[in-house]
DNA sequence: GATGAATGAGAATTCATTCAT
DNA sequence: AATGAATGAATTCTCATTCAT
C-alpha cells in the first residue's frame, strides 16, 4: 500500500512537457476550445498517456494554473517596504512588463480565467493574492502618507500596474495591428516608464516633466 | 434584385433577444465553450428557432461582434480635434470607462476574442481600428507638438486608455475579490481621473490635483 | 360536410407546378436526399403551402409515381398483336427511346425507386406491369412459334428492350463521359435499331443462329 | 517523412467489418438515405467507433467507391485484342454478368451513383473509364473492319453490355416480379448469348443482316 | 509507461411537419 | 390560399474518458 514514488526522471520531463503543451493550446482556445487530441499532439503523446500523467482535462488545467499563480505573484512579493518607493514600484512595473514580454502564454491563460469568472481559481483571489495586495497597500500608504510619492489609492494604482503591463500581452494583436511591425515592447517600456513616473510625482522628476 | 423583405416585429425582437442572451454566454464561456442550448434557454426560444433567425452559431457569433464594434469604436470618434487637449481626452477616458462599467459583458466578449488571436476581426482591427487611431494620434501629436500636453507617444497612450478601462470590467472578479466589498467604478473614477492629468501633464494643474 | 370540391384551376396549376419541382428534385437526390426546402424554392412556394396541397413529403412522392407508371406501361401496351412483328417491336423499341430521351428525369425517379426496392411500388409491378408483360410475351411467343421472329425469350426480350433504352437517361452522365461531345441518342438510335433487327432476325439471317 | 503505421489486424478487419455494413446501407438507401446509425448496427459497432476508422460518413463512401471501381474496370481490361472476336467479347458479357449476379450491392452502389450525376467519381468516369473504353474501342473497330465481327459501333456496343448485365442487377426486383420465381440469372445467361451473338454476327447469319 | 481500441454524453445542424394568422 | 414562426425527432460528428494489452 505504499503510494506517491518519487518521480522519476521520465515522470517528471514528461509532466513539463505535458504542461508546457497544454498551456500552448489552453492559452490560444481557452478550456472549452483545447482538446486533450491537440494537447497530446503538442506535446508528442498519445491521448491516453496523457491522463496517465494527469487524471483528467481539468486536473492539467489546474496543475497549469497552480503553478501560474506564485510565478505571477513573486512580483509583487519582491516590493521592498525599506526601499525608495519611486524605485520600487518601477521595478514592480518593469518586472511585470517582462513577465508580460516572456510569459505572454501564461498571461493570456490568467486572463481567460479571469474573464470567465475564475471558476477555479477564485478562492486564491480572495484568498492568499488579496492578503498579499492589502499588504502592500499598507507599504504604498505609507509612502504616499510620508510625501515621499504623490497621493494615490494604493490598490488601484496596483491595478494599473496589472493593467497597463499585460495589456501588451493579452491584446497583442490588437496592438500589432494597430503599430504594424517593430516590438510593441520597446515602445511600451519607455511609455510605462514615463507614465508611472509622472502618477508617482515625486519631488525634483516632477518639475522636469513637460 | 434584392429579395430580402424587412423584418417583422417578431423576427426583430426575436434577433434582439437572441443576441441578447448569446452575448451573456459568449462572454461568459467563449465561442466554444458556448451552447446553443444555454443561448437558447437564456432567450427562452427553442434550439431550431434559433437556428431559424441565424444560419449558425457562428452567424450569432458574427453578428454580436459587427454589432459591437461600431459602439465600441464611437468614443475614439467623439474626440474633437479643436477643443481643449485635457479635457477631450479626459472625456475619452470617462466615456469609455463608462462604456465598461455599462456593457461589461460586451467588453469581456471583445476580450475574448482578441485574446484568442481575434480571429473573426483580424481585418477590421488592422483596417478601421487603425487608421482610426492613426488618425487620433495624428491629433494628439499635434497637442503635444504645440506643448498643450506632456509629451507622449500618442498611440501608447491610446493603448493605456484601453488597458486601465477595460481592466475594469475584463477582470472585474479580480478586482472585486481584492477590493472587497464596494462600486469599484467609483474608485476608478477617481483614480483615473487623477491618473490621466498627471500622464496629461499640464504645468500648474498638476499641483492641485488629489 | 360536403368534401371534394372539384380543383380550382390554381390547385390545378400548383399541384403540377408542385410535381414538376418535385420531380426535378426527387429524380437527382433521391427520396431521402430531396428536401421539402428545394422542392418548394424549384416550385416557388413556401413550403407551408406544399404541404396545403400535398399532405407529406411521402404523398408528392406517391403521386408522381403514380402519374408516371401510366406514362411508362402505355407503350408497351400500343404493341399491335396483329400489326407486323418486326416493325411492332421496333416501334416500341423507338418509342421507349424516346422516352427516354424527352423524359430522363422520370426515368430516373423510376430507377432509384426499383434501385432501392420499389417500396413504393412493388404492388404495381408484380400486378400491372406483370400482367402487361405476361400479354404481351403471349403475342411475342406467337410470333416466334410462326417464324416470324427469331426464337426468344420474350420477357427476357422486353427486359432487353428497358435495359437498352433506359440506360441512356439512367447512365447519361457516364455516356457523356465515355463519349465526348454530341448527342448520344443519335447514336443510340442507330445502334438500337441494328442491335434489335439483328436480335429479331430477318428472313434469311435466322437459319444459322440457336 | 510519411507517418502512417501500417494497419493491425483489428484495423484491418474492423474496416472491412464497416465498408461491407456500408455497401449493404449506401446500396439501399443511396448516400443520403443511409445512416451512420445503420450502418453502425449492421457492422455490429458503436457509431463513434465508426468514426475512429473512417473520419466521417463521406470517407466511408469514398472508401467504398474506390475499391469498386478497378474491380468494375478490370473484366474490360481482361479483353485480348489478339483472341477470337466473338468469344473475347462473349467472355467479357459472361464475366460481366457474373459480377451482376455475385455482387448486386456493388452495382447498385454504383447505379445509384451515377444515377445522382455520379458527383464523387466524374473523373474517374472521363478519366480512367474513358481511356479504358476508347482503347477497346479500338480494338473492336479493328475487328470489325477486319470483317470478323458485324459492323457496329464499338461504344454503344460497349453501353449495351453494362445495359443488359447490370439490368439483371439493378432491376432485380422488377425482373423477379414480373418472373415469378426462378433464378433470373439462367434465364439471362442463355439470353444474352443468343443476343450477343446475334449482334455481333457469326457465320451466315451476318449475311443478311444490314 | 505506453498505446490502439472503444464509447457515452453531448453538440451543431437539418428537416418534415404543425400552428397561428 | 398562403406564409412566417416554431419544434420534435433525427443525424453527423466531437470529445473526455475508459479498457485491454
Amino acid at each position: 500500500m505504499k503510494d506517491e514514488k518519487p518521480p522519476t526522471r521520465i515522470q517528471k520531463k514528461n509532466r513539463e512537457v505535458i504542461l508546457d503543451a497544454a498551456l500552448e493550446v489552453f492559452s490560444q482556445e481557452g478550456f472549452r476550445g483545447a482538446t486533450l487530441d491537440r494537447i497530446a499532439k503538442v506535446a508528442g503523446l498519445s491521448k491516453p498517456n496523457l491522463l496517465y500523467y494527469f487524471s483528467s482535462k481539468d486536473a492539467i488545467h489546474e496543475a497549469l494554473l497552480r503553478g501560474l499563480l506564485s510565478t505571477w505573484l513573486d512580483p509583487l512579493r519582491a516590493i521592498d517596504p525599506s526601499g525608495d518607493p519611486v524605485e520600487e514600484i518601477m521595478g514592480y512595473v518593469r518586472r511585470k512588463l517582462a513577465l508580460a514580454r516572456d510569459y505572454p502564454r501564461e498571461s493570456r491563460l490568467f486572463a481567460i480565467e479571469i474573464l470567465q469568472g475564475a471558476p477555479r481559481i477564485a478562492p486564491v483571489l480572495s484568498g492568499e493574492l488579496r492578503e498579499l495586495v492589502d499588504e502592500t497597500a499598507g507599504v504604498i500608504d505609507g509612502w504616499a502618507a510620508a510625501g515621499r510619492i504623490a497621493p494615490v489609492d494604493p490598490r488601484h494604482l496596483i491595478f494599473s500596474i496589472w493593467a497597463l503591463t499585460q495589456h501588451y500581452s493579452d491584446f497583442d494583436v490588437q496592438i500589432r495591428a494597430v503599430l504594424g511591425d517593430g516590438d510593441p515592447f520597446a515602445g511600451a517600456e519607455i511609455h510605462l516608464e514615463a507614465v508611472f513616473r509622472r502618477i508617482l510625482g515625486g519631488g525634483p522628476s516632477l518639475s522636469g516633466v513637460n
